[in-house]
DNA sequence: GTGCAATAACTTGTATATATGAATACATCA
DNA sequence: TGATGTATTCATATATACAAGTTATTGCAC
């Protein structure tokens, strides 16, 4: 009579991925935000898989009341899918949304250094950074690098005066990650190419060379399509 | 952040706007963002004034939840300023924040009109917009002039092929048209300008020549620059 | 076996209750 | 007087309870 078939063995994410990695003296919404996007984009959280607020709350050990802010805030990345009252997926990888999100993020980064190159700034303050990307790279510490990564660019919108650039870049980047992190294992020696390119645009904005800056952040960010076709023609067979 | 005097007399929402405007029909939570979003851009809700969930939630008549959701995405915005378990007030207006805004929504649509020009793009989809916008125009009708505009400049983006560079371009347009709202008034004809601006655009994009569809719509969004410091040379005393 | 309606179960949406932290007021004491 | 501890109050943060919509199973008619 009622509706008795649990038929699909549910996902157990708490075998999956162990327990509670939650620090509850810190906002638990943007924690389950984090956690979720980085494991969509680490492909551990796959494409199309069904999740629900109860079983991420009981995973993490909170309510459903901050999982749904997670929720809502993946769903405007376009990482989560929700249909009211019915449920929600991952969602799938879109070529479309790939690209569109690194026009858009060149579009940004292209007026960051422009910026720079036009108002100037204390580029010495890329020195740490610099120093701590080289150290990843010596340890092969793809994460690290990722990291230092994110904090390059965020430095450089900072820099130029528009932080908020870099804020909507990241909300269309999440695509370009997940593209990325399925090939990246592949490209061992991308990390070094990376490095190069961002000592090269560094020394544009020294020289306040805006063409030449502009040129190579766009190279830079491009990248993800060269990798993609590499990666494409590599594992396609003929 | 200081916190409020219980002496202070507390602001009444339902006798100064009137009740709730909400149909329990659709998603509440984003009826409450655009409400709030809305009342803020045209200085209903005074920059630095004290906001509180619970009296959010009686004026427009639902609970906190959804109200906290609407808070949620103004606070990304920057639109409304929390400080957890204190309290939260509508941010003030902030110059920096306006330039930003502009520079960012300039970056954006200006890689809109590249993209149409190089691609290509049906420009046919336009003549509605353009009939609507010319009929607010002919009736003085602002409020529908202000959709239309917004009407025009999502078609291009979804044209383009990227229409989440209007959404991004949305989340930092508030600032700007919080400025707008205070000068507009006194420029009566901003109007027939921006509609002219429109028209040129739309030729620009017809003949495929990026350089000058950039120009164009750059000069379209920086007009608020040339309308600021109109507004204020005539409103200072030398 | 097939078609179909009833209905329990599942999921999200919204409301309410409780916990926690911070700012003020005030009593206390040096 | 002035510093300090403490209670009160208020706002947000999180948890829990309830409502409402959708779906799939089931049981029955045929």
């Amino acid at each position: 009579m009622p509706r008795p078939k649990k038929s699909d063995e549910k996902i157990d994410l708490s075998n999956l991925f162990g327990k509670a990695q939650i620090d509850r003296a810190r906002a638990i919404g943007d924690q389950v935000y984090q956690l979720m996007r980085l494991y969509i984009i680490l492909d551990r959280l796959k494409p199309g898989v069904q999740i629900n607020e109860q079983d991420i709350g009981e995973w993490l050990g909170v309510s459903r009341t901050p999982v749904r802010e997670a929720y809502q805030r993946l769903m405007r990345d376009g990482l989560v899918i929700t249909q009211p009252k019915v449920g929600s997926v991952v969602s799938t990888i879109d070529n479309d949304r790939i690209n569109e999100g690194i026009i858009i993020r060149r579009a940004l980064e292209r007026e960051v250094v422009c910026l720079i190159c036009k108002n100037g700034a204390d580029l010495d303050k890329f020195s740490a950074n610099i120093a701590l990307q080289h150290v990843a790279i010596s340890q092969s510490d793809h994460i690290e690098f990722f990291k230092q990564d994110e904090a390059f660019h965020l430095m450089l919108a900072e820099l130029a005066g528009i932080p908020t650039a870099w804020r909507l870049a990241q909300s269309v980047k999440a695509h370009i990650d997940r593209a990325r992190i399925r090939i990246t294992s592949h490209l061992p020696d991308r990390m070094d190419q990376a490095f190069d390119e961002h000592l090269k645009i560094l020394k544009a904005l020294e020289q306040k060379d805006a063409a030449t800056a502009s040129k190579l952040i766009s190279k830079h960010i491009e990248m993800i399509f060269v990798d993609m076709d590499k990666f494409t023609s590599e594992n396609t067979v003929s």
